[in-house]
DNA sequence: AAAACTTAGGAAAACGTTTTCCTCAAGCCG
DNA sequence: CGGCTTGAGGAAAACGTTTTCCTAAGTTTT
């Protein structure tokens, strides 16, 4: 029933071609050139591009125990600044001779689970998580060798995995810290009703950030509904805010998403004229084309990728990686 | 260097743990019945859980010569169509057994045949090219078993492979047909400057559709700008037509990104009031957040990842699948 | 009761690599 | 000239599966 791939050429092929056993072909095709003669690595070499041969991966994993696939667990694709970090760490994996296996977990634990299972079956190098969930399968996991690195949440096990993300703490404290110095006045906050650290640090850091100044967020003005996802959570807190007859001058959401989500509501309410002013997190690079009045803490996404490779790779013995932010603002 | 995987439980543990032999084990994993007793198949059953035993991959491929592995070739994953196209592919494939692995191909043939080598080496099922573009490795492949699909933008090859897409062509039609028929006025059509069959047969399809109805557009009102990607190509078509002083009451964009660059001129030039109506295609789930008066030739990506696997895994015989479009209209 | 099947299961080959030893020859030192 | 070292390369094992035979017992058919 499977559809047997081509036959490429194998290493065979090309010792045979050149001349050479398959244990020298194996040597230069990896660049090991200190067991053959000048020569012979260029006959070698010559065989290789003349049948076009790459080893192929199957033997290579079998052999090593370990493939050259990473893989990637993203908790949300439909989510463009996962998309984003996504495509960043495609780009650097490949330039590292890494291959990413991206999968959608859709921030469920048994779908987490059986993509765990699944890449360490395929015996991936390592496995990013954009976004984890605690589940029983991850747990396991930490007490294998595979490398485990976590992209903007924590690891929900304390003190494990790598990280690489920026600090939501400071990051929440800088918006509060610029609505009070600008003025805005009254504020009000909507965030996911969600367990992942990000969103925990970044409300901890804006609620920090506004005491610190002396200042203080209505509790009656913190919405946090639940949602299927952010753009709904968005939506029903501002509708939420609206009908207790709030009207706050500056709504700061703890992603981009979520104040697409709060302005469709203000517009469905026949208020856009009254639209407060809006800051999120992430700085979605589509907010310059579609929301060109909505501030954000800019996350440096495209950098994401050399970060997640360095921590796969483990280069750096370090836990991880903080990035730095940036409060752009807009309108 | 290549950091090892954990040591995970062979077909041999298994087999010694249920005093059988390998052989058996694998038949047993692999649903293979009728060469045990129910006794044998049982005890085989519990010994696989006790051990969490998946077969590793790299072995299965190694034998098979193809793997689990199926994979995606997108021209650009920034653009939240292709992601979702991407997520509908990956549940879809997940569920018939199989992985997906993405990657971006920048629109780039070099890149594309990188990955393609790649993908050959890693014995991909089948390759799924989300916009392909020419390239050498792609002619190569259609000379070899391996299955390939193009979704949205058919191949390069005349008569090759598979499509999974909607009847482009008569989706502009459709426009035009709707345009005319609304009675907008002066109309605009603003296109990517691609060789893709996908906006050929859109432009085709619209201008067609204005001339079966003795209409036509002005050809003055067509701009088809270079540009790095979608938004900015409609930015700076609409620049151009705001420029030479045209006020076209209707804009057609083929594609939603290029909408949204072309209403980020009109703002940026001051006219937001008077911003034309806009029509595009794609129907990106985001428009309904933050396009809410941008209508749209709605194509049903939810869909297409069951169609993928169906092309994938040659269920059909057909040359492909072309699925239903529908305009939505806003605003 | 011999012959022919069936059932349950095992032995072993094959898949394509990488890598650990070997070997063989040449060059060097004493 | 005998013993080292070094350079160049080969033979073969091992990785974990799947699958093709094979076998030995039991069961049916003649």
């Amino acid at each position: 029933m499977p559809r047997r791939a081509p036959p490429a050429s194998s290493i065979k092929d090309v010792a045979a071609l050149a001349g050479v056993s398959i244990a020298t072909v194996s040597r230069v095709a990896n660049g090991v050139l200190n067991k053959a003669s000048p020569e012979t690595v260029a006959r070698v070499r010559q065989a290789i591009a003349a049948l076009d041969y790459r080893p192929t991966s199957a033997g290579r994993a079998l052999r090593q125990r370990t493939s050259r696939l990473v893989a990637v667990l993203a908790a949300n694709l439909a989510n463009p600044a996962m998309a984003a970090i996504a495509a960043s760490a495609e780009v650097a994996l490949r330039e590292n001779g890494l291959v990413m296996v991206l999968c959608d977990t859709h921030d469920r634990p048994e779908l987490q689970d059986e993509y765990l299972r699944e890449m360490l079956a395929q015996q991936a190098r390592a496995i990013v998580l954009l976004g984890a969930v605690d589940s029983p399968m991850l747990r396991k996991l930490h007490a294998t060798p595979t490398p485990l690195v976590f992209v903007n949440r924590r690891s929900p096990v304390a003190g494990t995995g790598r990280f690489v993300g920026i600090d939501n703490r400071a990051a929440g404290a800088d918006v509060a810290r610029w609505a009070l110095s600008k003025g805005l006045g009254k504020a009000a906050l909507i965030h996911a009703r969600s367990a992942s650290s990000a969103t925990r640090d970044r409300v901890a850091g804006i609620l920090e950030g506004f005491s610190a100044e002396a200042a203080a967020l209505d509790p009656a003005a913190i919405r946090s509904p639940e949602g299927r996802d952010h753009l709904a959570i968005g939506r029903e807190g501002a509708r939420q805010l609206i009908e207790d007859g709030m009207a706050p001058a500056l709504v700061i959401c703890t992603s981009d998403l979520i104040a697409y989500g709060a302005a469709r509501a203000w517009r469905e309410a026949g208020l856009a004229a009254a639209m407060p002013r809006m800051i999120g997190f992430d700085d979605s690079p589509l907010n310059d084309w579609v929301a060109p009045t909505l501030s954000s803490v800019r996350i440096p996404y495209g950098a994401f990728g050399e970060a997640i490779v360095a921590a796969v790779t483990g280069a750096d013995r370090s836990s991880g990686l903080v990035l730095p932010h940036l409060l752009v603002e807009r309108g």
